[in-house]
DNA sequence: GTATGTTCGGAAATCGATTTCCGAATTTTG
DNA sequence: CAAAATTCGGAAATCGATTTCCGAACATAC
């Protein structure tokens, strides 16, 4: 910058004005400076700025997993919602381990981000993590939250997300004619209880549960487990397209016929569910909203630093798909 | 850090050489510092140490759109792949835009990044930001690559991938007998460009080939097209997985058996290829050692900084699912 | 014509670390 | 025991920007 400076014949002041239009100043010693600049290809350096100015225009997204579709379409739809606010968002990926997850939480607030979006690994251990960062800058927990923490919150409403699910399922299933299961996600996170939590208090306690892990290979083993267990079949309700599209897949593998012998549901509304076959019925988060309300909660955030707490719950949405009944003709389903 | 040195009656000079063991020094004025340190919670500011020390410990690893699952893949990775390393990885996403990515390259060098990762988003266009960044800093083009500039390259061979297709096509299918297809990617990327010449080295001038985007609507719509020509059975091979599990959705949608009727053929090997029903047949890229490929690129660049510009292309694989002829028949193709 | 404002560029402080250089204290050596 | 070498803590410079404070120049007011 200084080399700037004195090519125009300037203050390094001036140049830092002229290029940030803090002050105004003479047009004819502004367009030296820029006309110098742009000779020398100067480019400021963001390091020098956000040490000064204590900021960074930087909002830092930490998830679990980028190879978690829903993750890498929040993620997605986060840069997308970020790039014409002037933030820059930067994704770290903390690979599901506890420690790799405080790295980056210090990697981010050791950078002055002005705010952090979390999705926590872990419902419980994420404690230290969150708190560490909520006392350092605004901190949103994203889809999963940590319940003992002050940090905001902003995921999908999953007890009606279940609602939805059990009106689909009541309106165009005979459940007296066939067993329901359900196959949950990972027991370490919020959101696969809250959606057990939602399928105990719409389906009531009867139907059998069955908890592992939000991937794929999960729903994979889950499928095993339930025709081991000698059902020809079911309305198996996934906690995560994901695992449905495991389930799906194994289903079919094994010689089943969806939703003919088995009807499956998912939940999240991940681009893939559409290109399964049969393509998924599931619940899809309103993933666009979310970004907006977070960026929102930023923006607001950066204002006034004593606000309180806010947990945003979005209204997701059913999609149908061709893997269970189609409403329309009211049919009943066919019996094992 | 002035705080700390104050409290444990040292100079900051001392706390920095104590936290970070930059020289010996007696182990009393140690522990005593780090006492201190952590007494008052002292958490070192990165962005002052990068400043001063003008690198980062940070690589940035720009990509065109994390929706897209091979590129969400790599990005998971490269993270695990780097994450014992000591540099934090940094994601941003350009959103498939050219301005986007602008952005982000400077933002990448402006944060001094050591090394920048990078999947351009036009074989032309994106010139303009590669060359940018690799006059500021070591470079990586990843699976894509812009032609005129000196950054290192990374991928896979995508003519030995059609090689290994052709040789799958051949050995279990009657080429005479029923059409085959190839459905492109987006123009704009070298990947698709390489894939179509291999196609056309492999397979010859006589199919049809039409070119499209990298993404499932493509896939859905190539289908489309297919069928509209009147074809009820034929080969189709896809530029990527994504294309492939379009067209796979659609030609089942509308009524037609793969692999009965039509074979479906991908690139990429994309988790969810193995979870469609029938798992797809594709080429898979070898994403870790791609990784790994990386890590020591970026390793090697740190130490001498006129390396030759490297170009590595890695060994894909055929993955054989059930949207292809299975070999071990040896089957004739049942005609159209 | 002097007093009062206003404008606008520059000198210097600042952000938070690291690192060079220096000097005091201690140890080794002749 | 003096001289040389080694150790180790501190003062101060440094990284590259921004921003406060100051003062010169000029305009306006009375």
């Amino acid at each position: 910058m200084s080399d700037v400076a004195q090519h125009a014949g300037v203050s390094p002041a001036t140049v830092s004005r002229a290029l940030s239009g803090t002050r105004p100043m003479s047009a004819e010693i502004r367009s030296r400076v820029l006309q110098s600049a742009s000779e020398l290809g100067y480019r400021v350096n963001l390091v020098g700025r956000m040490l000064r100015q204590r900021r960074s225009s930087t909002v830092g997204l930490l998830v679990p997993d980028l190879d978690n579709p829903f993750f890498s379409s929040l993620a997605q739809h986060l840069s997308r919602t970020f790039a014409p606010s002037g933030f820059d968002l930067l994704v770290f990926s903390a690979d599901s381990d506890l420690e790799t997850e405080f790295r980056g939480v210090h990697s981010f607030i050791g950078r002055q981000v002005d705010a952090l979006i979390f999705i926590p690994c872990h419902e419980v251990q994420s404690e230290r993590s969150i708190s560490f960062a909520s006392e350092a800058v605004v901190t949103i927990q994203l889809d999963r939250r940590v319940p003992s923490t002050a940090a905001h919150f902003v995921g999908c409403d999953n007890q009606l997300g279940m609602r939805l699910i059990h009106e689909h399922v009541t309106r165009t299933i005979d459940l007296s004619a066939q067993p329901l299961v359900y196959v949950g996600g990972d027991p370490d996170s919020s959101s696969a209880h809250e959606r057990l939590e939602g399928f105990r208090r719409h389906f009531g306690p009867g139907p059998e549960a069955i908890a592992g892990s939000f991937d794929a290979a999960w729903g994979i083993r889950a499928a095993d487990q339930v025709l081991d267990h000698g059902h020809r079949a079911a309305t198996i309700v996934a906690a995560a397209d994901v695992i449905a599209l495991g389930v799906l897949s194994q289903l079919q593998a094994r010689g089943f016929r969806v939703p003919d012998d088995f009807r499956v549901i998912g939940f999240d509304g991940i681009g893939v569910s559409h290109l399964a076959h049969p393509t998924l019925t599931t619940v899809r988060q309103p993933v666009e909203a979310m970004s907006q309300a977070i960026l929102d909660l930023v923006v607001a955030g950066l204002g006034e630093s004593a606000s309180t707490t806010q947990s945003v719950r979005l209204r997701p949405e059913l999609v149908i798909g061709d893997s269970s009944p189609d409403p329309s003709h009211t049919s009943e389903s066919p019996s094992a």
